[in-house]
DNA sequence: TATTTTTATTAAAACGTTTAACTAAAAATT
DNA sequence: AATTTTTAGTTAAACGTTTTAATAAAAATA
């Protein structure tokens, strides 16, 4: 049978309260028992019982990775990445991850995930935008609440965002040092802090380059930033401004579609119309020819998340960090230099 | 504060057993006391603590995942797809899936994963292949152990497999069907049953068709198939063999070698070259030209290995079921007509 | 009416830990 | 030598459930 305390116990000669101390490492006890113990619990193959050291330690070993539905199947490789971040994080940091997908329409009164409902686990992590409600019902727990790609509007949580800024300003640069002077932006769902942000880039660049912004240069209509809004945009924009010959995407999933309108369109990329998108999606890397883009580092997002996690738990930190991840210029074969 | 049973019990004016019953829907119990309790439960929001749960039932709502390192890093759109799949069936099912990713050449005595040693979960997903080592130290823990897209020597496990036999015909039926004669495949880790699989069905569709398997027509000698050694694989077919107006890859992943190398060498698809993978990962629908391919469910197969846990678990089965999973051609703009 | 059977409920033990309070022995201080 | 302090370990309660066996009340049977 597998074995308790209580056999350790036995076999050491000690009661199941010693053991308790040597497994926490606890000072008030002698070496020589010590090495008693560990030995008895080795040769016994001892492991504490997850369920009973929960019960009444209230701690679980577990964390919560939420995110919504249509972020984890619409944007899939990227949230899956950071989720991988997360798990390998917590394993070295001895938790599990519970992955908990959310309807995107949560509201106040829906059933709140069950590992939270249960107590099972020590704290949550919130990957990408999530309504505001699931978060107002969430708060009435009392573990940690982290959150990694979205900061929700209340300042007072742990939060890894993205450099969008940044990377929106080095993706136009980019463009703008191979002599392009007409360049398009396409996005999708420009309500979200991340897009914003990364349109925030696209202006200042701009301006910083003395070029004037063009409104009619930016399409950001489109509902969801995915392959199909890609293609819609990008033959919206060409359509009404001929001047156009390079295009920065909010993403690489719309990068995409930019790139098959282009084709359809009988233009090449990058001799006619250069791209570059954002977030360094494996598909990229596959498409001819190869997509340039702004690298987000994933799993080291989700990592640094869990981390902080960890931190918080460990007693380690207190406030409410924040965390800028920096992002980078990758340079493949969708950008060259400005058409004459 | 987080009420428990006993704040139920209080409240409904009924003992706690009552309480427990009523949550287990025990017949015992008066319609009467039964709405009373569940009034009282729905009014203090109660939820029963897992690991009070736990410890004493010994059932912890958890299934671990287990996959290998390798694996999962370098096949992480595959595995991934079938852990969203077990993931989904699995909270259908009131279960959370414990993601546990083990190297690649785990021996007897290395540290199985933490949740199986705090007997933390129910049973034990194994998702592809693993080293036989660690299978024969879960054999030792009592909670049933299933197996996908992998099945193990000891054919006592629930296993759910790809047909990868008719998907190998398929394939090469398809090709054949387009008046190729000449057809190589190539593959990494020829040991892998699935890749066995897949060739033998290779051959057969050849013999039916009353082609002569060319055993130079094979590059079956790279380590794993990954895209670099499909690139690999490809150059060495080719320059051995003028003919081949068609490639059977044994995945996708290398299929993209495949065709990156095909491209380098001035050869054009499907007009010189036709070329069809295995597996359809999402990077071959954004490939140009977009790659043929043997559609997998693996989501689907990732949710049947669930389904199948949930009802041993449930006592709803014994006999250790094998589930086949068909597959089917997904026609691209990669494989066309041979050449004359 | 007395006895047996059925029904509804409860008391109490058990699950395997952690931990606060306690004790006995040893060491240090007076 | 007597007292205090420190050290090393133990006792016992607690955590929040499930479940078996017991019991009380009601219904059925004799």
């Amino acid at each position: 049978m597998i074995p308790t305390i209580k056999d350790v116990a036995r076999k050491a000669n000690v009661s199941i309260a010693t053991v308790s101390l040597v497994i926490h490492n606890h000072k008030r006890i002698s070496d020589e028992t010590r090495t008693r113990v560990n030995k008895a619990i080795k040769e016994l193959n001892y492991h504490p019982s997850r369920s009973a050291r929960g019960l009444v330690s209230r701690k679980t070993g577990n964390i919560a990775f939420i995110v919504t539905e249509d972020h984890f199947l619409r944007s899939e490789p990227f949230y899956t990445r950071i989720f991988l971040g997360t798990e390998f994080e917590a394993r070295q940091n001895e938790y599990y991850i519970l992955l908990t997908i959310i309807k995107s329409d949560f509201k106040k009164g829906d059933r709140l995930p069950r590992c939270v409902l249960e107590r099972n686990v020590d704290g949550v992590i919130i990957a990408g935008k999530v309504p505001e409600d699931i978060i107002t019902c969430l708060e009435k727990y009392d573990f940690p609440l982290n959150f990694v790609d979205y900061s929700p509007p209340a300042d007072r949580y742990p939060v890894v965002l993205i450099d969008n800024f940044s990377g929106g300003m080095q993706a136009v640069q980019h463009l703008i040092s191979l002599g392009h002077k007409h360049i398009g932006f396409v996005a999708g769902d420009i309500q979200h802090p991340s897009i914003r942000d990364r349109f925030q880039g696209y202006k200042i660049a701009l301006e910083n380059a003395d070029i004037n912004y063009n409104s009619t240069y930016s399409v950001t209509d489109e509902n969801y930033p995915a392959r199909e809004n890609g293609y819609h945009a990008a033959k919206k924009l060409l359509k009404a401004n001929k001047k156009i010959t390079a295009i920065f995407s909010c993403n690489d999933a719309m990068a995409i579609g930019v790139m098959q309108y282009l084709k359809e369109a009988g233009m090449s990329i990058p001799e006619d119309v250069s791209v570059i998108g954002f977030d360094d999606v494996e598909a990229g890397l596959s498409l001819d020819p190869p997509l340039s883009t702004i690298g987000v580092p994933k799993i080291e997002m989700g990592s640094e998340v869990m981390r902080l996690m960890a931190d918080i738990l460990n007693g380690k930190v207190t406030s409410p960090k924040k965390v800028l991840i920096p992002v980078e210029l990758i340079e493949r074969k969708s950008t060259g230099p400005a058409r004459l």
